[in-house]
DNA sequence: AGGTATCTTGAATGTACATTCAAGATAGAG
DNA sequence: CTCTATCTTGAATGTACATTCAAGATACCT
């Protein structure tokens, strides 16, 4: 007969900013304590565990990327060109240097998806919607004749991906603008043709 | 006037491939005993601490891949599908779905890079002189007129260590031969045009 | 307003960890 | 062969951690 005071998303999202920026192991209950505000009995008594506070947090990055992923395609833009938005703002969170703005499915994947096969799961569930939304919107680049008609969408979906994978790992070491941006260039190119 | 028993490489490529397998922080001081074989009270006299030990296994694992790099091109084939050879070798590496085959670079960049910026200083260097070795071989293959006299080398060097970087990643998901093969032909493609 | 179900709190718990160190073993020098 | 410098051993140490739980607080229902 009483409602749980904390606001469930803002609890998840300051986790996972931690989780983004410490990795799952290295940040402990008492930093996620810090982080969230939660005391560990409240974390425990609505997550579980840790454990399911990261799997909670993978479910809200989920909703979130995607709320963001479909704003870039909202506008009356063409479509291939809303693509390049988006791998712009790729970018734009690699230079930043924010680990706020790091990719937590790419770092959770890194990190343990060896040794917990949910997890891996769970991850790999959300990355594949990723590739699927962005193979629709080749799909839908096709039909407006942004590209040529013989591609496979599926596979440009995947090169695609492949290439922002890349470009947050390089970032790490090459945080410049002028050499991610190139790079974002030639990889628009090669799929847009 | 007694020399240390252990065979430091040895111990070195077995204390790499339990950070491949599990990360750094993961793995713990006794799993480091048992794939070394040797005591906590070596490694901590041989190597400092955790720590050390790690440093030591990043510097032995650049000089094993640097080794390794060359073999690809000491052949008399031509540069260019020597560079489609290192590519396929990359993708074989994805596809055994071995820890040991992973790359520790970018395993160590992804988890601990951002907490510790002397060893994210010697990945990024290490990663550079990969870099910087196959702009080399881009040049190569240029004066061999291979690939067009109007490419930026470097360009081409980054956009394809950027190309592996996401290979490695995506096959954490999609560990398919098949799929693979035909990102790596796309992005050879691309870099070779 | 009173009762109670639920949430919050944070100290207590046990475990697992990196690291240390002193005792024991051994290779090489003389 | 003896001595000693160095290496090896693994139990001991203290710390930091995830997790638990019982006491206290509070919102909702009647």
């Amino acid at each position: 007969m009483r409602n749980a005071e904390f606001d469930r998303e803002k609890v998840l999202r300051a986790a996972m900013k931690a989780f983004m920026h410490k990795g799952y192991a290295n940040t402990s209950m008492q930093e996620l304590k810090k982080a969230t505000g939660l005391h560990p009995g409240s974390i425990y008594c609505a997550f579980e565990n840790k454990r399911g506070l990261l799997l909670a947090s993978l479910e809200q990055y989920r909703v979130d990327r995607a709320t963001k992923f479909e704003q870039f395609f909202a506008n009356s833009n063409l479509t291939l060109l809303n693509l390049k938005s988006y791998l712009d703002n790729v970018v734009i969170e690699c230079i930043s240097c924010d680990s706020a703005q790091a990719c937590l499915l790419t770092k959770a994947l890194n990190e343990i998806a060896e040794q917990d096969s949910e997890i891996q799961q769970v991850i790999t569930a959300n990355l594949a919607r990723l590739q699927q939304a962005l193979a629709e919107k080749f799909a839908q680049a096709k039909a407006e004749k942004s590209i040529s008609t013989d591609k496979d969408c599926d596979h440009l979906a995947r090169y695609f991906l492949m290439g922002i994978y890349g470009l947050r790992t390089f970032a790490h070491t090459h945080p410049e603008a002028k050499i991610l941006e190139q790079l974002a260039e030639q990889l628009y190119h090669d799929v847009s043709q």
